[in-house]
DNA sequence: GTTTAAGTTGAAATCCGTTTTCAATTGGAA
DNA sequence: TTCCAATTGAAAACGGATTTCAACTTAAAC
């Protein structure tokens, strides 16, 4: 999804909801769109703060909860312990290979996988409606053995 | 890893870190043994206070770190905000069905999606050291369309 | 343009699970 | 026993998420 779609996406999701198109939801929007995936609150505040000093935590927060609400961004939590945000993208699901000496974050698709969890979800009776997959390891740069 | 086993692990923990053997180290081990698997502290706490209404939440806590610590249990989130404890089963990984309507926790293994694990990792220059993967769906007996 | 009602904002307070503090107690080696 | 270090439980502190509330905007109605 573009950019602009989301902006679109999100303008129309405010209309239909009696809510309003706001100077500081604008800001926080664009920011999160053009900062990457995976923020925490804290950093996408921070971020603003250098621009816009007068922007509260307590916005950011309650934007980017609306823009979950709206279908443009994710929450996600990878363990350690706060929440992080990225962009939706939602032809398209992704998991995560998360290193874990350098922190970095890099997605990844496998039709594959998913597949075989439908597979064995239905052995259990279970109808699936979304999963978490996250792999942990250390990445080329950080790898011992390379 | 029977219960005895595990008992005896812990011991031999203790022993080897310094640490002493205490009647509430005991008498929460024994509970969590009993209790089966994935209880949070509170739902561990709880359990216990009937029996032995003098055992304190801190004590409870620092006993399922000692636990995990040692080998003998693994902490697990499913995004519910607290914290989880199971039984390590240190020959065997398995994964999670979570029924979003009821609350059941499913263990699952599947060791073709591991290996499609460690071959896409592989493929993005990844060392998995660790996983995590939960399915959200509804189990039969909560399913709609049964 | 002005008025007005409803939504929004930011600072501070609150929430809630987790973790630490600390004085009193207990384990176990000497 | 005696003694020191570890442990305990209650309460306080912590940290991220969320809510409160009075001041301020937005945008629809006049």
């Amino acid at each position: 999804m573009g950019n602009a779609d989301s902006k679109k996406k999100f303008k129309d999701f405010l209309l239909s909801q009696g809510l309003k198109s706001t100077n500081q939801r604008e800001l926080i929007l664009a920011e999160f769109l053009r900062a990457g995936s995976h923020l925490s609150t804290e950093e996408l505040y921070l971020r603003l703060r250098k621009q816009h000093p007068r922007i509260g935590y307590a916005t950011v927060h309650r934007s980017l909860k609306l823009f979950a609400q709206c279908g443009i961004a994710e929450q996600r939590h990878f363990g350690d312990g706060q929440a992080r945000y990225e962009a939706s993208d939602h032809d398209e699901h992704h998991d995560h290979l998360i290193c874990v000496s350098c922190g970095k974050i890099v997605e990844f698709e496998d039709p594959r996988i998913e597949a075989l969890q439908v597979e064995v979800a239905g052995e259990h009776g279970f109808l699936i409606e979304r999963h978490r997959l996250e792999l942990y390891g250390s990445c080329a740069d950080c790898s011992p053995t390379t």
